[in-house]
DNA sequence: CATCATCCGTAGCCATTGCTACATTTGTCC
DNA sequence: GGACAAATGTAGCAATGGCTACGGATGATG
């Protein structure tokens, strides 16, 4: 083993991956609490179905999805009735909105076409730290 | 139902997160062949310890991981034998660095600190179209 | 108020990504 | 060549997120 430093370096490349599940875990309820806001905002209320159509999943996904924000106090949900959202859903939905307009209103600034600065933001707004998203504000200005 | 016309919306605008659980799909094995070649570029060979350090996950997700890309030809693998890319590996390796590196020192001429750029650069990578890609690319020129 | 369509919940399947605990292989050192 | 440590594999559990199939709840309409 002739390259042993190089080898020793290696464990300190391990803090940008932070573990998989959580943060997809984490995107979701992000997502999904910012959906929940503009379904409210635009048609009055939210349905389990209406996320179905919105995320383009299954009902029961959504059910489920659903139920575990519930639990984590996020949103707010009966049996057969309509979705609200808990204060803290509410405020983790409004941050998640004003992050994702700014991501999409910067790449549009940049020059990306609409309809691919849509598809981008969206993957790219849970991956933008506090320090990134600062300097996209002044690319703005 | 007042506002039925919002409601007929809403089936349009799932697109861009269809999108995006597309790419997660892909995220690991990019991250994963990436990894492989700069393990050996660096060390001379990848072991899946190597790599449970890279990522901070046990040996056990490594292994079933690495075999799962080996079944998609991405990685040659045999048991106790160090990991080696296949020709396909070794071309989506290349292109994911390539990409990561722009997106990296966009990041970096953007104003946003090293530390950061680095961290944001990982997530972001794997949602960035070739639209943006080309964007950023002017950006950088 | 009965019926029927729509909405939603539950059961249960699969894949991915995490883990711990335990078994096996490999390589090194005496 | 035996013993021991390190590396790797296997078994099996949990959480998340996808699905279909089926059944119960709700609300609108006759």
């Amino acid at each position: 083993m002739k390259k042993k430093k190089a080898k020793e370096k290696i464990k300190a490349r391990s803090v940008p991956f932070s573990q998989t599940r959580t943060r997809h875990a984490s995107e979701t309820a992000e997502d999904y609490v910012e959906a929940v806001m503009d379904l409210i905002d635009e048609t009055g209320e939210c349905r389990v179905l209406d996320l179905a159509r919105f995320f383009n999943v299954s009902h029961v996904t959504v059910s489920r999805t659903v139920k575990r924000l519930n639990d984590q106090d996020l949103l707010l949900t009966q049996s057969y009735k309509p979705i609200e959202l808990t204060e803290k859903g509410y405020k983790l939905a409004k941050k998640s909105k004003k992050r994702h307009e700014i991501v999409l209103d910067f790449l549009i600034k940049l020059g990306v076409d609409k309809a691919n600065a849509e598809i981008d933001s969206e993957g790219i707004e849970h991956h933008v730290s506090s320090k990134t998203l600062d300097a996209m504000k002044r690319f703005l200005k």
